[in-house]
DNA sequence: GTGTTTATCGTCAGGAAGACGACTATGATC
DNA sequence: GATCATAGTCGTCTTCCTGACGATAAACAC
């Protein structure tokens, strides 16, 4: 492979795609946007695009990210959570037979937000909806209506299986669930989190005990909120730590 | 994007890099070849290649192992073969500047092999060898002779760091760490790769305990061996589970 | 006030893990 | 053959973590 010559390498077009995570209504939710075009048209799918000629990945991703869900600079009132939306590579996808059209690998990334807005897309605002996961991967699952909805695009769900698990085995050992809260957040709300993406129910008073006494990974600030209801709740910040020792523990497994 | 028109999106080269790990003489070591042409002529790096056309990113990584090494990538589907190795894909390299010649995105992969006899590279003896991890990471770090030695080619010390951090940390929850070991091994033997790959001195009773009692990790053949000194070791074979509860535990952290 | 909800603290039993003593079974050395 | 070095295996003890769960606290709705 000495002089490069263009003709002694096969050419590939390099996407990425991202599975853009949030927990909404005590359900783990990922972003889905409507194909327009063949292949797969009407279908649901992975937002995503082309890696740009002088782009890293990374920040083709964070790119996408904000094309597709509005967020930058656009909601006034959380900036912050936008600037603290959790982006990592999650896998590479190159099955020659993936897309039907020419030979693409994609880059896929993983997304980790707090609750947000509807999302935009395009100026469409039907072309893009927060799903719930399951309802994504049961083939032949059921949309927010209930209605039959196809099954994802592509080799789509098998991308967001993998960042659901992803997600799922990663909260156990980091601080990631904390991408899933706003700025400030309560003890419940970040149980909640955990109780969405896992599936479970966990004891508050075990799960009070241990996130307090993890060390670095919540920090008080101070304040209280009562927008569960109940007794006031002390508000925390994540706390610099990002791998949690001990870790938390998923039950059963 | 819709009729599929080759100037319609950048045309990338694709690559898989190997970074091919086992343990010898109580270090953690990596498979390096020697570059034979530029850039980095004469520097040490990866093996790799360009995908091929029609091949799948697993199908070409386990390829480039078997023209690397003569190992056969261990199937999960088929029984476990002798020269069986541990093969998964560990993220995906694409800085537009990675490479000074042309864009290129390189989808590394990450193998684990039980002690290999030396390795063979397309017949060049010199140009193939085990260097452990800590010398070929070591900026100017020193070689098998003790010789000054350059910094590996490209961006391959980032990915190789990414390789041994991957294998660091999933040997503590999976039972991977069998991967380093031949089919039939001893406790101690085990351990002296956890030993060799965390870098730490481990109790020899207390991981006796726990490797013997954590379900699924290993089962006895029922023979023994000397083959270490001393008093003869029970023989095991990896047990079916891949991950494993409780984890083992590194020590720090 | 009463009831409901959520947050937070405390207690207790069972289990896992680190530290380490003791014993066993080989080969090597004198 | 006795002794020693080496490695493997079994136990014990203490400490810490965890799950189960009782009890109290502070808000809101009626």
């Amino acid at each position: 492979m000495s002089p490069y010559d263009p003709s002694a390498f096969p050419p590939f077009a390099v996407t990425v795609d991202l599975v853009v995570l949030t927990v909404r209504r005590h359900a783990l939710c990922a972003l889905a946007v409507r194909r327009g075009e063949s292949p797969f048209q009407g279908r649901w799918a992975l937002p995503g695009g082309f890696v740009r000629v002088d782009e890293d990945l990374s920040a083709a991703a964070a790119r996408e990210l904000v094309e597709e869900t509005g967020l930058c600079a656009h909601d006034p009132e959380s900036p912050v959570q936008v600037n603290g939306a959790h982006l990592e590579q999650l896998a590479t996808y190159g099955d020659p037979k993936r897309d039907p059209r020419m030979r693409v690998v994609s880059v896929a990334h993983l997304a980790l937000a707090p609750d947000l807005p509807a999302p935009r897309a395009g100026g469409d605002a039907n072309s893009a909806r927060w799903a719930p996961v399951d309802a994504l991967l049961t083939q032949g699952g059921y949309g927010r209506e209930g209605e039959q909805v196809a099954p994802l695009a592509f080799d789509h769900a098998q991308i967001l299986a993998d960042g659901v698990e992803r997600a799922r085995s990663k909260i156990e050992y980091s601080s990631l669930a904390t991408a899933f809260c706003p700025p400030e957040f309560t003890v419940g709300e970040l149980r909640r989190v955990y109780e969405a993406v896992w599936g479970v129910a966990l004891d508050p008073r075990n799960f009070h005990r241990k996130v307090t006494g993890t060390p670095g990974f919540l920090v008080p600030t101070g304040g209280t909120t009562t927008r569960q209801g109940g007794r006031p709740a002390q508000l925390f910040r994540a706390g610099g730590a990002t791998l949690l020792n001990p870790p938390m523990l998923r039950p059963d497994v």
